[in-house]
RNA sequence: GGACCCAUGGUCUAGUGGUUAUGACGACUCGUUUACACCGAGUAAAUCGCAGGUUCGAUUCCUGCUGGGUCCACCA
């Protein structure tokens, strides 16, 4: 079929997502014996649209995914949306105009799933479509499906069953903006401005100035401390200091983590101000006591402060201590403080009773864990190791937020014993459910209380195998699958200490076997100037935007401009680049095309010339091919583009147009003998290119050439071995160098290309000449050659 | 404070223990209209961040430094 003179990518691109859905291609064959590839894809979080972040690594991974299918293997590529806790729950309220905590979790849950089912996944799933991601969208879970509830308790209940969770009144990180306890990984670093304030306590009726920023927690000290070291204070040691305002008295203590510089080198420890005083109240065996409570009030033990919220009682204080001229100095500083990374609240340590998951003692097993998995590109794995020896805490997966996972548990009302839902009851909601059992096996108590709390969002995202597997449960793949690893994951670097590692650990303890084989971990993609996209800085580009200017092809293109873990920006000019290759695919099969009308698959001799450049392509096919299979989609682009562009378009058209179009002068065997060349290559170079740029090559490949089916389930080009001599790889190479030379001269004579010149070739090229001498002439309109002491051609 | 990544023509980038160091964009000089002006040819343009070391030989390997980025910890 002749193709039309101009490409629209509007018109092809939605036509082929549309077929592509309809004919099932990219679905997992469940009953075929063909080898699995398997991906375990990192579910991304439903902000309502697909944005540059999630078309760039979904870009990525399809490169390899196409690639793998091309080569027989049997894919299983399922698409998932995180849409539990925090993030779904606001944006939820903002969308529906609701409030979360006056609504039965039931109901909150049901109207969550209604809108995320309704809403959100079919406009993420449309732009994931657009893009031409080859996912199987019939093998689709969403983090708070009915699936993944059981999943993620079933794995609570085999966890505690295994002794790694227990419950226990601790101090946590806590947001009293979020309401919730939060984990080391939600902490995000942010500078503020405040004031170091020299605050007078006393001892023995002497002043001893101590500087802190939270003067707030004055109510809570229980103890000041200084260096060993510190000549300055060692005569204190054993005293009491009376706390400013308060009144009360705290032991003077000595201990080794203090700074001599910071501030006046004393430091007071309240209960809980950071980490240290964590640290120091459980190994002196300091009293605990609250300051601020969940909602961010000073409590009753701040007296006539009580109430305040933590800003306003700093303040409140501050007056105070000046009034009583208890403040001695005050200075600026900007500091960095742990925030919610949520919500940008810095957050406190607060005690609660809190679940845990135990693997602090594990840390040896992690780092062996993370051995075990395939890391591309390598130095990656240095994160999570990094991640693993920076741990200080057991994994705390309360929250107190309504929407999410609850736990599978009840306590008994008079022994507080843990009651577990029986596993033929999952998914359960406590709030709403009753326990299997009628009376508490400890002391045969009959309440029983529900927990109301929900499990983290990561607790269930680190079980993204689990969930996946269980989408085929029942079918006969299923088996294959079950105890095996996938073959791989692919996810952004900023996410290697929450995904990557939870699900590691959840699948050793649970599993005691690695989650998939490989790690595939993306760049991000940054803004035009070259930094991370953000609304402040206003540097975001839609995809959408660039779908509907571009077309999905050039910004496949665009992500294919990186080393796997490198940061890409944001080009427009590359975006031009591809868009300007597949005009060229397009124009160059549409010439070919027109001189393929008449061709036969029959076996014919083949020029010197034609051997040549198919012979440098074969090699090129082997390089191309290994590079996807080490995931290197930027290097088999270059490859690939430098040869069809600069080799066969701009040099292999131009020689084959004289055969083609004059096949009387030039005979029919070297007609037959270009049209072969040009179907092979051409059909090759289409393949090669699908995994990338999947729009253009199948619309060419399938009304072009005429094939039946999809060029993303033909087999991947085979590097052939019938043209093994190298000799040939060099007869390409030279003659281009011959061209190439003479366009250089006849440039430096300032003559046409049209125009005929004499030249002196080393007579080493006369064989090559004799054999190619009539390509050599039509492509440089040559009329004789001579032969002088050198080889003298007149070209 | 700990860890990691990066540094190559004006810009973006490929790559290697010995090469005339790759390509693209841009610039300049030409050409072309029978696939393509979203074209072609040619030219100029890089002492491969700095300083040492290993080596017959380093842009490439090692060490240090500088600059940029990222992660982690601390932050009274």
């Amino acid at each position: 079929m002749v193709l039309a003179k101009k490409y629209n990518f509007k018109e092809v691109e939605e036509k082929w997502m549309k077929d592509w859905e309809k004919s099932g291609i990219y679905k997992f064959q469940i009953n075929s014996q063909k080898k699995i590839y398997s991906l375990d894809i990192p579910p991304p979080t439903i902000s309502g649209k697909l944005h540059m972040g999630h078309a760039f690594g979904d870009s990525l991974q399809d490169f390899f995914v196409r690639f793998k299918r091309m080569n027989g293997f049997n894919i299983l590529n399922p698409f998932g949306t995180d849409n539990n806790g925090l993030p779904t729950l606001r944006l939820i309220e903002k969308e529906k105009n609701v409030d979360s905590k006056s609504m039965s979790r039931e109901k909150f849950i049901e109207l969550c799933n209604k809108t995320i089912k309704e809403e959100f996944i079919p406009m993420f799933l449309k732009d994931a479509k657009r893009l031409g991601i080859s996912a199987d969208w019939d093998l689709f879970y969403s983090t708070i499906d009915e699936r993944s509830r059981r999943i993620s308790q079933e794995s609570f209940i085999d966890l505690y069953k295994k002794g790694r969770e227990y419950r226990i009144e601790s101090p946590s990180l806590w947001c009293t903006e979020c309401q919730t306890t939060i984990a080391q990984v939600e902490l995000e670093d942010k500078e503020f401005s405040s004031f170091f304030n020299d605050i007078k306590f006393n001892v023995d009726g002497k002043d001893l100035v101590i500087a802190t920023t939270r003067p707030e927690l004055l109510s809570a000290c229980v103890a000041v401390f200084y260096n060993p070291i510190d000549k300055r204070y060692k005569k204190l040691k054993g005293k009491m200091a009376k706390v400013p305002l308060f009144g009360f008295e705290v032991p003077i203590m000595e201990d080794e983590k203090v700074d001599l510089e910071k501030g006046t080198g004393i430091v007071m420890c309240c209960t809980f101000g950071d980490q240290t005083d964590m640290e120091w109240q459980k190994k002196y065996k300091l009293p605990i006591k609250e300051a601020i409570s969940k909602d961010g009030k000073l409590t009753k033990i701040s007296g006539k402060y009580e109430g305040l919220k933590v800003e306003v009682a700093r303040k409140k204080i501050i007056e105070d201590l000046k009034q009583e001229k208890l403040l001695l100095n005050q200075k600026q500083i900007n500091h960095a403080v742990n925030t919610h990374e949520r919500c940008g609240h810095p957050v406190e340590i607060i005690t609660s009773k809190q679940w845990f998951i135990k693997y602090l003692d594990l840390k040896k097993d992690m780092i062996k864990w993370g051995k075990e998995v395939e890391w591309y590109p390598s130095h990656m794995k240095n994160r999570y190791d990094n991640w693993i020896k920076g741990l200080q805490w057991d994994w705390s997966i309360s929250r107190q937020i309504p929407f999410g996972i609850p736990f599978p548990v009840w306590y008994c009302k008079d022994c507080d014993e843990v009651i577990l839902a029986d596993e033929k009851q999952l998914p359960v909601d406590p709030l709403v459910d009753k326990p299997n059992i009628k009376q508490c096996k400890k002391c045969k108590g009959k309440e029983f209380i529900p927990e109301k709390d929900i499990m983290n969002t990561w607790a269930t995202s680190a079980l993204t195998p689990s969930i996946v597997k269980d989408l085929l449960k029942g079918t006969p793949a299923y088996d294959k699958i079950k105890n095996k690893p996938f073959s791989v994951r692919r996810s952004g670097h900023d996410i290697i200490t929450f995904w990557n590692f939870n699900t590691i650990v959840k699948s050793n303890l649970h599993y005691g076997k690695k989650p998939w084989e490989e790690l595939l971990i993306n760049g991000w993609i940054l803004g035009k100037d070259g930094k991370k996209m953000s609304k402040s800085r206003g540097n975001v580009i839609s995809p959408q935007e660039t779908l509907d200017g571009f077309g999905a092809d050039p910004l496949r293109y665009l992500s294919a401009s990186a080393k796997l873990g490198d940061d890409v920006s944001f080009s427009e000019q590359e975006l031009q680049n591809g868009k300007k290759l597949v005009t060229k695919l397009w124009n160059a099969s549409k010439f070919s095309l027109m001189h393929l009308e008449d061709y036969k698959d029959e076996k014919i001799k083949l020029e010197a010339i034609d051997k040549g450049i198919l012979s440098k392509f074969n090699f090129l096919i082997k390089e191309i091919s290994e590079s996807f299979e080490n995931y290197e989609a930027s290097k088999a682009r270059m490859i690939l583009e430098m040869f069809f562009w600069g080799q066969f378009c701009d040099n292999y058209l131009e020689i084959a147009k004289d055969r083609l179009y004059n096949p009387d002068i030039r005979g029919i065997k070297e007609r037959k003998s270009a049209q072969y060349t040009l179907n092979y290559i051409l059909t090759n170079t289409l393949k090669l290119f699908a995994p990338i740029i999947p729009f253009i090559t199948e619309e060419i490949f399938v009304n072009g050439f005429n094939n039946s089916d999809s060029i993303h389930i033909s087999s991947w080009p085979k590097h052939f071995t019938k043209l093994k001599d190298e000799s040939n790889e060099k007869v390409w190479e030279r003659f281009v160098e011959i061209l190439s030379f003479v366009r250089q001269e006849k440039s430096k004579q300032n003559k046409s290309l049209k125009e005929e010149i004499v030249l002196i070739l080393p007579r080493k090229d006369k064989e090559l000449l004799l054999e190619c001498i009539e390509d050599l002439k039509a492509v440089t309109k040559a009329k004789d050659i001579l032969n002088g002491r050198e080889l003298e051609v007149k070209l």
